[in-house]
DNA sequence: TACAGTAGAGAACGATCGTTCTCACCGCAA
DNA sequence: TTGCGGTGAGAACGATCGTTCTCTACTGTA
């Protein structure tokens, strides 16, 4: 999922600096991370990338964009490899698995965008409470699949997001399997209830 | 004008600093507020509060462990109101709701500071994580005394870190309400288990 | 009154960072 | 060749911030 740092000429000097930003940015936090070191990790000029991105804050804002493609398109991918509407809610915690066993894990980027910059930036704020609320959609549009009322989801995703704070925090312990467990539990309750 | 020791109302500088800064930090992020606007909302001088805290670290972790209590003990009096295992169980998240409801909430003091710090501070990520885990194991007392195992406290917990997170981001909700339901859901079904 | 000690107010310092500017260099058309 | 538009490398600028230093006022004591 992560591209290393050290980039094939072939991508565009504006991809180039989008995911060299979002790598250090995710690592170290925004603030702590200059726009001089997004230069020399992506290899161009200052010139060049204050031409691509008026500023710190459109970076930003165009790293949130691009992991939120990243979210989805690799949960859509988990998603998919389930027939079943059980299991295609279910594998929403595999992927939750998977990703919180990454050694460079350290939680939602959007939740640590939000915290550091969400009281100064409405923009942030903004793309961060659009994620969240996609992955909302996402979850309850895969529990109506499955046959239960709305409240399965925003309940599922519930799950998911404490799962993705208490790995981070707790330094990725076995939250995933735990909300795994929970969800299942849920699932089955609200399917019965019908 | 300082205030005398025989004005009641005043608080001790030091309690002053940190009850000040602990809103400001809340309020708009530890990064965003510099210790001269700390110094100007407590009242005091910059000699001072050097004099109490050597940098501005231990101020914010001086701030992290006020925050602590302030939580423990609200938390706790909130579930003292309960006396039946199960409502003790469920008081963690009419204590969620209250708390949202307030209109200065802006999520947890802890993940933010997470987000915004815990990758170049190890001891804002101690604390954290020491405050998270303080929560985990309160919450699997709780779940003990109602008679269910150990999962259930891990369960419930990821639903509360959800809330909380949901909530912030959001804006408010009913993340705690969702919560509390599917909290009944599981704690009946641990329950139900033995 | 003189003096020592303390504390407040705020200037000053050094570092960092976002952003802009300078300047040398390169490819290329006439 | 000459001129020119564009680019890279990096110096420079202005602002902010954490921290320290200076100066002044005040308090208590002899």
């Amino acid at each position: 999922m992560t591209s290393t740092a050290a980039e094939p000429a072939a991508l565009e000097p504006r991809e180039r600096v989008v995911t060299a930003a979002a790598e250090l940015f995710y690592a170290r936090g925004i603030q702590a991370v200059g726009m001089d070191e997004v230069r020399g990790a992506a290899g161009v000029s200052l010139k060049r990338l204050y031409a691509e991105f008026p500023g710190k804050e459109q970076l930003v804002l165009a790293v949130l964009d691009w992991r939120r493609e990243q979210w989805e398109t690799g949960l859509a991918r988990a998603v998919e490899q389930a027939d079943e509407p059980r299991a295609r809610l279910l594998a929403v915690f595999d992927f939750l698995e998977d990703w919180f066993a990454d050694d460079s894990f350290r939680g939602c980027g959007f939740i640590n965008a939000f915290g550091e910059l969400g009281a100064t930036s409405p923009s942030v704020a903004a793309a961060t409470r659009a994620h969240k609320q996609a992955f909302q959609d996402y979850v309850a549009r895969l529990a109506r699949d499955a046959g239960a009322d709305e409240t399965l989801g925003a309940q599922l995703a519930l799950l998911a997001e404490g799962a993705q704070t208490t790995a981070a925090i707790a330094g990725c312990g076995d939250s995933a399997e735990v909300a795994h467990r929970a969800a299942e539990v849920l699932i089955d309750a609200a399917l019965a209830q019908r």
